[in-house]
DNA sequence: TATATTGTTACACC
DNA sequence: TGGTGTAACAATAT
């Protein structure tokens, strides 16, 4: 379940690991996950032999410039104006592996799940650079997709253009959450944190997290919440945000590092995932509700 | 074996 | 027209 701090990481990680190596080739093992130009990204029709041939091709003896993040949204930009767009979805994975490095990987960070080496059979699409290193696409559920764009066309995609603001920038503004919050007052505020559309890169984990400290509860109409609890929701979602990359990001579920070590948030988590348990402010069990078919824990007294 | 899971889109409904 | 709610996607853990 990488979110804004996970996808940044893995940025960041990537930065380090593969900015200006060249790819040697790409085997693309599930063609499904790939596709090509800016229409209807997200769209899993699978492509023809001829377009998967065309995607390997046009990165075959490339160099990579630099990684960027919008949203969870990575893009890998290639010299020769051309874009790879990587969307983690739910189970997503990168992991970088050196020449001659071994390295056993979960796909879930659970005490019991296996280790596996690789690739396995959740790799979908692996690169090989000029020096012997590799990048390993791993994704269990089949979500996820790799893009490839012209430059020219970035502007195109969809995604890129209905993102709302950046959390973690000054464009990000109070105003903003309140101009937002009046375009869509019936959903519930849980909803509202959600939707990419208000603000980018906000999934389950951090809406919890962010109303639990701005003391909101999960289940309230966004049309009910005062402006002074909108500013504390504002400012929580710059803390909770800031503090969970500098931990790099929480690893429950699925998400690791490009190196394949957890993150450490998920140690600091209050609500997320706490149901049944005390509450460490107040002792009060935390509670769990469903809204929009996704589950919400919150601390009943805490969270009015 | 049945159910919960989860980011985002597609689609039905009003 | 567009806000809202829900199904869909996949395959695992529990």
């Amino acid at each position: 379940m990488p979110e804004l701090p996970e996808v940044e990481t893995i940025k960041l990680g990537l930065q380090k690991m593969i900015r200006e190596k060249k790819i040697r080739r790409v085997l693309v093992r599930l063609p499904k996950i790939i596709s090509l130009g800016p229409a209807t990204v997200g769209n899993k029709s699978i492509p023809s032999p001829r377009a998967v041939l065309f995607f390997k091709k046009m990165l075959a003896n490339r160099r990579i410039l630099r990684v960027e993040r919008r949203a969870k949204l990575l893009r890998i930009n290639f010299e020769g104006h051309l874009t790879l767009l990587i969307h983690l979805k739910m189970t997503g994975q990168l992991i970088f592996r050196k020449k001659g490095e071994r390295k056993l990987v979960k796909l879930f960070n659970t005490e019991n799940s296996k280790f596996y080496t690789l690739p396995h059979k959740y790799t979908h699409v692996i690169f090989e650079f000029t020096d012997g290193s590799k990048l390993f696409y791993n994704d269990l559920r089949q979500f996820g997709y790799l893009r490839l764009v012209n430059d020219q066309d970035l502007s195109k995609v969809r995604e890129l253009q209905e993102y709302g603001p950046e959390p973690l920038t000054t464009q990000f503004t109070i105003m903003h959450l309140m101009v937002a919050a009046t375009l869509r007052p019936r959903v519930t505020i849980k909803q509202f944190l959600m939707d990419p559309k208000v603000v980018a890169g906000i999934g389950n984990i951090y809406s919890d997290e962010i109303l639990y400290w701005a003391k909101v509860r999960p289940t309230r109409k966004v049309f009910g919440i005062r402006n002074q609890e909108l500013g504390k929701i504002h400012k929580y979602i710059k803390i909770v945000l800031k503090k969970a990359l500098q931990a790099q990001g929480s690893s429950v579920g699925d998400f690791f590092k490009v190196d394949g070590s957890e993150g450490a948030y998920h140690r600091q988590h209050r609500v997320y995932g706490k149901a049944g348990q005390s509450c460490k402010r107040c002792g009060t069990v935390v509670l769990s509700v469903k809204l929009g078919g996704r589950t919400s824990s919150f601390c009943p007294k805490c969270q009015l």
